[in-house]
RNA sequence: UCAACGAUGUUAUUAGA
């Protein structure tokens, strides 16, 4: 059995979910850890319903089960499920508690994830570090660092939190001062201090930064050329693309967004007819590459092509019609999206209002089903 | 022995500065 749930984890981890389904349905004896890999795997890619469904199928479920399947309901934006589940299993373990940690902690809800926090039983380092990085992202740089000083022995992950919590809040000192002090580093160590002279604008310190690093992984590269696009020097951040050892799907999006952020349509196409896969992100580039440049049609077809489209296809493309002043179309547009999101709503809200069409504003304001 | 939790890179909107 270790060796299938090995095998069916080993399809998962790479996207190839048919094939891990394949080999769960001729596996003679699937254990809980078969189960529960599956059950990962298929609400990481996003098929919550069936992970639902093969959870309610399993003979037994322990806490790993459990976990799981709240993870996974988190996962997929189903945050209230996630809460009911975590209040309905039948034991919890630290991993349990430290999910819903995380998962308030992403949903920005940091009252909520703090409530867990105080009650839940037997802290570790992992329920601390969301925590604290919430607390830095919020602006509470101060509180961030006051509970990271009560941690008797932060390891390297709860380190590179507090230099990520610095820099965030645009004290590179600070980070530089951390990244120093800290017993040792690993590469993401080394990659967030990167990002954070990225971040900030020192290419020089940036650079060399990149050059003194023991090693450097794809994150390493792409930060920098993300970093050398932004600021307008794409000569550079081409080298460094076309310098990479290996070069994973984030390293082509970044590269072909600098181009499109260019202005440079053909380049940017001609990058991602030659990328062997497309993601959502890398779809929405070229959506944003061709609106952005008023081929308001062939953005469209562009997100018309994709096997799904998320919030950001519809905002960009929804943002560009209004931008060239098509509000009409820009309203049928968003009449078609599958799911209102309160980022849609905005999005139509704010074209309804810089082209003065103040009564549709109003209705929209008045339909939306909920304000923020 | 194999499964569920924390730190790093790419796309839109808005806000901040």
């Amino acid at each position: 059995a270790v060796s299938w749930n090995a095998m069916i984890r080993g399809y998962a981890v790479n996207g190839h979910l048919d094939e891990a389904k394949q080999c769960f349905a001729k596996m003679p004896n699937p254990n809980s850890v078969t189960w529960t890999t599956i059950v990962a795997a298929l609400a990481e890619n996003g098929n919550i319903d069936d992970a639902k469904a093969m959870f309610d199928k399993m003979p037994e479920r322990n806490v790993v089960a459990w976990t799981s399947i709240v993870a996974a309901y988190a996962q997929n934006g189903h945050l209230d499920e996630a809460r009911e589940l975590f209040e309905k299993m039948p034991h919890r373990n630290s991993y349990s508690w430290n999910t819903m940690i995380s998962v308030y902690v992403q949903n920005k809800d940091l009252h909520e994830a703090k409530r867990i926090f105080d009650a839940m039983p037997g802290k570790n380092l992992v329920s601390w570090t969301p925590l604290i990085s919430a607390y830095a992202q919020s602006g509470h740089l101060d509180e961030a660092k006051r509970l990271f000083d009560e941690m008797p022995q932060p390891d390297v992950v709860l380190w590179t939190a507090m230099i990520k919590a610095y820099a965030e809040n645009g004290n590179i000192t600070e980070a530089r001062r951390t990244f120093d002090l800290m017993p040792q580093r690993n590469i993401v160590t080394w990659n967030v201090m990167l990002a954070a002279y990225c971040q900030v604008g020192l290419l020089r310190d940036a650079t060399r930064q990149f050059e003194e690093m023991p090693e450097r992984d794809l994150v390493s590269y792409t930060t920098v050329i993300s970093a050398e696009a932004q600021y307008g020097r794409l000569e550079r951040a081409r080298a460094l693309f076309d310098e990479m050892p290996l070069r994973d799907i984030v390293a082509w999006n970044t590269i072909i967004a600098a181009y499109s952020q260019a202005g440079n349509l053909s380049e940017a196409r001609n990058l991602f007819e030659k990328m062997s896969t497309h993601d959502v992100v890398s779809c929405n580039i070229m959506i944003d590459a061709y609106a952005r440049l008023g081929y308001l049609e062939e953005a469209k077809r562009e997100l018309e092509k994709m096997p799904r489209q998320d919030v950001i296809s519809w905002t960009t493309l929804i943002t560009a019609y209004a931008f060239f002043g098509y509000v009409e179309e820009a309203k049928a547009l968003f009449d078609s999206t599958p799911e209102k999101n309160l980022l849609a709503w905005n999005t139509l809200l704010e074209a309804n209002c810089q082209h003065g069409e103040l009564d549709d504003a109003r209705t929209l304001f008045e339909n939306m089903p909920e304000w923020d």
